[in-house]
DNA sequence: ATAGCCTGTCACGTTACATCA
DNA sequence: GATGATGTAACGTGACAGGCT
């Protein structure tokens, strides 16, 4: 029986070990109405393509909406159902509401303080007319962080030297959560708002989402890791079992006499039987109970419970759409959801 | 139509700082 | 108070997609 190949270093990549576990398996490991973070993860999609989009309903976004309305209003959340790759699309797309972008745009703005927030503003929501330079020096602005770490730092930190670490406060953070929740990634007007409301650089709420992405992506690294560990356990558990077996039936066919002696009937070979769903092969006499033993039918208790040895081939049990993997006979053993 | 450039954003790895035991 | 572990904000880099010329 050929095992799965465990993950070969600590340090594979999650997409990597996702796309790579057999569908049934991830299936069992992607919750059913996950966020889009779930699916883009689990599906080895980039979490910031078409499929956050495509899944974002009217019922993900009111969260997002919500956090935000008290900055940019409902025209904000209209657009923010779209992740950030397609920003290049808002602004044709969001012409018709032209007048609530520029309204988004005054808010933005006036809450914005910092250089950084106004390149960001004029370079994600102008109509391009921008100085190719003057985008470079926001940008190396921004990146460096030149005007922006030390720059809103009241704390008289000089100048030169080491950064000034910003600790968040607990009501940043919970926004910036809740956020997260709804999208693991923002575009450039989603950004600028919630840095607005937070009192934030666009910058940090944009390194916030990407150092919190990098820890959602470790964590279900950890758990898909221990999930495949034990499933391998369990595998090699399996394995045994079945090498036991069928060292027995070598020995019950070594210690039987010729087939020219006896009648193939009486043989004891001929008395094997073989589970017709699970394929275990048992040496029964009376078959139809070895079967029962194995699937109890017209129990109405047991319906749903997967056989012991079945266990490890979910998509045979998903297939009959009687009982899952998760719910009756194993359990997820480890939750992806963590957080 | 196509190539090259620019820009924005991403993932990933790393660093530096704050906090805590 | 010093110290190591841990968490995380911030940074550097390369890759990619989309727009523009």
């Amino acid at each position: 029986m050929p095992l799965p190949s465990p993950p070969s270093s600590p340090h594979l990549r999650p997409d990597h070990l996702l796309t790579s576990l057999p569908p049934p398996l991830l299936a069992t490991m992607v919750p059913q109405g996950g966020s889009s973070l779930d699916l883009g993860l689990s599906l080895g999609l980039t979490s910031q393509g078409s499929l956050t989009s495509s899944t974002s309903s009217a019922a993900a976004l009111s969260p997002w909406a919500a956090a935000l309305s008290s900055v940019v209003g409902d025209a904000m959340a209209t657009r923010d159902a779209h992740p950030h790759h397609h920003q290049h699309h808002y602004a044709s797309a969001a012409a018709a509401s032209a007048a609530a972008l520029v309204d988004l745009d005054r808010a933005a703005m006036r809450a914005s303080t910092s250089p950084d927030s106004a390149a960001a503003l004029s370079n994600g929501a102008s109509g391009g007319d921008n100085n190719n330079s003057n985008k470079r020096d926001h940008r190396d602005l921004e990146r460096t962080g030149s005007g922006g770490v030390r720059s809103d730092e009241e704390d008289g930190a000089d100048g030169a030297g080491g950064r000034k670490k910003l600790r968040l406060s607990k009501d940043q953070a919970a926004v910036l959560e809740e956020c997260f929740k709804t999208h693991s990634t923002l575009n450039p007007k989603q950004k600028v708002a919630l840095a607005n409301r937070l009192g934030l650089r666009p910058r940090q709420v944009e390194v916030w989402f990407q150092n919190r992405r990098a820890r959602t992506k470790l964590k279900q690294t950890e758990v898909d890791c221990e999930y495949l560990k034990r499933w391998c356990e369990r595998l090699t558990d399996e394995n045994k079992r079945l090498e036991k077996e069928l060292a027995d039936l070598r020995a019950l066919k070594a210690a039987a006499p010729s087939p020219a002696a006896q009648p193939a009937s009486s043989s004891p070979a001929a008395t094997l039987t073989m589970c017709p769903s699970c394929r275990r092969v048992a040496a029964a006499a009376a078959n139809h109970h070895q079967q029962q033993q194995c699937h109890p039918k017209s129990n109405a208790a047991a319906k749903n419970v997967v056989p012991s040895h079945c266990q490890f081939f979910p998509a045979a049990v998903d297939r009959k759409g009687q009982s899952s993997w998760n719910a009756a006979a194993a359990p997820p053993l480890v939750t992806r959801e963590l957080f």
